[in-house]
DNA sequence: TAGTTGACGACGG
DNA sequence: TCCGTCGCCAACT
């Protein structure tokens, strides 16, 4: 079990199985975090502490690809949803809703 | 040591 | 229903 807050953050992002999309929210609410703007920090950490962190699959409430700025390229976010098989439209996840994997649901 | 920032979310108008 | 504001807590400068 990690200790770090953000080592936990990258347990779960971890977690999100193939092909799948979590959201900020959702893994916020999992460890208890009170804020969901600690995963985006986590997240923006794992690329300096971590390498294998499928932040990707981690999106904004509304299942829009807010974290993508942050990746080496733009592109680089949408692109690995999709070789996953995950359907971008205009930087939003397609059927979202069904894609949605919640850690407080499917690991508790 | 204190202030500012940040890959968000909920609530109110 | 859409837009704007406030709150959250840790890390960085």
């Amino acid at each position: 079990m990690a200790n770090n807050y953000y080592e936990r953050v990258f347990e779960v992002t971890a977690s999100i199985p193939f092909g799948r999309v979590s959201t900020y929210g959702a893994i916020a609410d999992y460890l208890t975090l009170g804020s969901a703007r600690m995963v985006g920090w986590a997240l923006n950490k794992s690329f300096s502490t971590k390498t294998g962190v499928p932040a990707h699959r981690v999106v904004n409430r509304k299942g829009e690809l807010s974290g993508r700025g942050h990746f080496p390229s733009p592109t680089m976010m949408q692109e690995l949803l999709e070789q996953e098989g995950v359907i971008i439209d205009n930087n939003k996840v397609r059927d979202f809703d069904a894609l949605l994997w919640n850690p407080s649901k499917e690991l508790a």
